[in-house]
DNA sequence: TAGCTTAATTTGGTCAGACCAAACTAGCGA
DNA sequence: TCGCTAGTTTGGTCTGACCAAATTAAGCTA
């Protein structure tokens, strides 16, 4: 069970997103919330407190208002994809183009940068998408670990907290996907093979151009998968249903 | 005055990435805390609660533990910059890395799909670096400002969250460092001149190549005033002491 | 002595009720 | 109608308490 403080917050950031709080709005008061919730006032300030760190409220002498959602902390991200049943597609892609642009400067620095035992690591990594047969959860498990590991190795701090949240608030919202997944393991195989030699010669234009067409390719699988599973809630007919 | 709950956090954040708490550690139990802040102990816990969301501690039944900045959240980054007396020159650069790229994906998205206002709008914000006389804080701010709108505009939230997260955390960093810029503004002019063509013939490679060079130029312009602070206050001369 | 079980202590989670200063609201008077 | 004041609401803080889970200490067995 989860406390009851995160109970109170989860409410409330859903109530929020859904827009059931205009923005600019006052809250209701703790001492209101306290009673609607049936908790103590400590624990919605708890609560609330959270709000204000996920950027969706100020709160002040007076009371808490609600901000815009483009004022916000990249957590919200998680929230938002969690708010409806089916991820929302978009968002996801936006996602995923963020990341890629990352993940090509992050190649560059890693190419220039990295230690040979650094680039050894990151090969290791490749080495599961064209050595083994991977399931298709375990195929999108591995590339995000390769993704990871090449933001982490950039040495490159800001741009690799960036990467870990984006992927810890998408990661929860695509593995209930792998029904819908059709992985092309000929091309990643590829690819990663390709990756791993041009690491290895620190071919810094090599490694980037690989790197961009395997993300690619990894937005496209996902985003192919997100649109098959939103048809099929949309017109639900036989498959995957175990 | 800031609140007491605000002292307390800053307090322990200072501590835990000034390294007096090892990764991993316990941290001092609420009660104890309390009593070395002379606080209340729910002022902790809303304290607490800030690391928590911040990503610097894990706080469980039990005691609370000391986590590594890399996995802390986005937001840590500038309590990181807050932390000596002159910003890191290093982690400023990997900020401007990062934006640099976004940069690049948000003036094709915009390019391409905003609509005529708000290209005006942004070739608005452009007007200012080849219009007028700006002095030199005048001159960064309209550049982030621009650099904003570009981001705003391109209408992917979590690019947009990013950008805004990363320059309010840089900004406060180098607004103090106005006596040490020196900006190339007829190089700005120019490119700012430039954008506003290639933004309104929708010319996204040119879009995207003049907006790489401002913003690369922009990277120069500040590693440049960080590095003349740090070493004038490495070796402090008579100037820029008003 | 080494290892395991049990009892005591510590820790976070929650609760109740209270006081203060700042912000807000409503009502009064000019 | 406008401006000011008194009363109310709100967040910030405090004291003191109880519970369940986790940690630690003690004791006991092999």
């Amino acid at each position: 069970m989860t406390t009851k403080h995160e109970q109170i917050a989860a409410g409330l950031i859903n109530n929020i997103l859904n827009g059931r709080y205009v923005v600019g709005e006052r809250l209701p008061s703790e001492r209101d919330l306290s009673a609607r919730f049936d908790a103590n006032r400590g624990s919605v300030r708890e609560a609330m407190k959270k709000l204000e760190q996920l950027g969706l409220a100020v709160i002040q002498p007076g009371g808490a208002r609600v901000k815009d959602k483009e004022e916000a902390s990249l957590d919200v991200i998680g929230h938002l994809l969690a708010q409806s049943e089916m991820p929302d597609g978009l968002l996801i892609d936006q996602i995923l183009v963020v990341i890629n642009s990352l993940i090509s400067v992050a190649a560059e620095q890693v190419t220039e940068f990295a230690s040979d035992v650094e680039i050894d690591a990151v090969c290791g990594l490749a080495r599961p998408l064209y050595e083994r047969e991977l399931d298709e959860e375990a195929h999108t498990l591995a590339r995000f670990e390769l993704m990871t590991a090449i933001m982490q190795t950039s040495k490159n701090l800001p741009l690799y907290l960036i990467a870990r949240t984006l992927f810890q608030q998408v990661l929860p919202n695509i593995t209930g996907l792998h029904d819908y997944l059709t992985t092309d393991r000929q091309q990643y195989a590829s690819l990663a093979l390709q990756l791993r030699t041009a690491l290895q010669k620190r071919d810094v234009l090599a490694v980037r151009k690989t790197f961009t067409e395997f993300s690619d390719l990894h937005r496209q699988t996902v985003m192919r998968a997100v649109s098959d599973a939103r048809a099929n809630l949309a017109s639900p007919s036989q498959e995957a249903t175990s």
